[in-house]
DNA sequence: GCAAAAAAGTGTTGCATTTACACTTTCAAT
DNA sequence: ATTGAAAGTGTAAATGCAACACTTTTTTGC
């Protein structure tokens, strides 16, 4: 078999990534979602997605699309999944790739944002999405939550700096559970990449809370050795 | 936008999926490799792949390439990753979907393995593989240890009925150092879904060992309550 | 200026889980 | 009858994890 006919023979398909993109509010999680007002499912709510380009590798795909919704491009992203059952969109056979992206809620381009006809909504509020959103979003919110179990991912969630009340409320919403003040803060302080900064915020107590944050150097250097 | 035009303004990509197929033998861990005596890439060793066809899920073409290595299409498999940098693939560019798996030793198709010209390696003794499947197999030897750690996927590498011994030698393959003997026997006991079958396993001991078998029901049952 | 409110911050104990550890049993082969 | 080879079995120490309540600080309202 002549090398061009190797791949010739075989099908092509259109292909995608869509962006379970969480974001961090009121002691709840939220997801950024569409309410589509373009075709496909046109009214309908959806993920942001995107198709991949020519010369585009899926990572940046997803990293462009989650920009041109938030105006951030150093986000923290995870692929997730890929899902490709013919049928899954109506139109034509897409395959898609599902990324999630972690956003500190205070940075993103809110006229980006209205301008795609987004919005945060609480995870515990989400619609019903488009095609298989909905398994998308359940992949993605599980292995966010394992990930976060394991390392200390949930961070890219919040702010540079930040108290540890604001970081437990973000455990707690991110496992769903509630979590011992004392137990919390003596495992964190256990984490020698949580440090303190040395600023007090006072925006949210009268006795005015740490400010800490997370040096990556020092979490890196714990596995080097 | 016309419906139509939303799709096809975009490009398409060939789609493929690899797979990484353990199987246990001799207390070790071993994948069947391809040495490749077809292009591309001819005389070199990869991973068992193939094109995704129309009509077909992704899920669907890795069971049905893992099939045509081994004969055998009930296989335990997960997906693992998606991987689509350009020129990942130096002849054409195409997204493939890693897929591993897990085949009791026993049981493949021995002239199917022989007439790809394949090859069980231990994990150890694995040669450089064409394109990315080095880092494949990094990832899905990854995701199956972590699997094995949290739901008993090994025991798909085990005939039907496995001695506790034969359990515990491929735990300590899986996870890659020596397991107590009793703590290990305690932790088995504890879980009810592996079961005594009554048979005697007289092949490896004078003694004789008690032969096990895996009740999925008892294992669903535990979740359902 | 005093009292109340609201969040920050701080250790100890009991319980459960995990780990370390060595000898006996059984049976086939010689 | 002895030997060899793998199967099978329980306890004690240590570690990790979970439960638990009060003090401190500062602002605000009276």
């Amino acid at each position: 078999m002549a090398p061009q006919a190797y791949y010739s023979i075989h099908p092509k398909f259109h292909a995608a990534v869509d962006c379970i993109i969480f974001g961090f509010e009121e002691g709840e999680l939220s997801l950024l979602l569409l309410q589509r007002n373009f075709e496909p499912a046109k009214g309908q709510w959806s993920l942001m997605g995107g198709f991949v380009e020519e010369g585009e590798s899926l990572d940046d795909a997803a990293r462009r699309v989650c920009a041109e919704l938030t105006g951030l491009s150093d986000l923290y992203m995870r692929q997730v999944h890929t899902y490709g059952d013919p049928g899954r969109d109506p139109g034509e056979r897409v395959l898609s790739t599902a990324y999630y992206a972690l956003v500190d809620i205070k940075k993103y381009d809110h006229a980006l944002v209205k301008a795609h006809n987004a919005h945060w909504v609480k995870l515990n509020e989400i619609p019903h999405l488009i095609f298989d959103h909905d398994r998308m979003v359940q992949d993605a919110l599980r292995f966010m939550r394992y990930q976060a179990g394991v390392k200390p991912v949930g961070i890219n969630l919040l702010p540079e700096e930040f108290t540890l009340t604001q970081l437990q409320t973000l455990y707690e919403a991110i496992q769903g559970e509630a979590i011992d003040k004392r137990n919390f803060r003596k495992r964190i302080a256990a984490m020698d990449y949580i440090e303190k900064t040395g600023g007090i915020d006072k925006t949210s107590s009268r006795k005015g809370a740490a400010l800490y944050r997370f040096n990556q150097d020092k979490y890196d250097g714990n596995f080097k050795i």
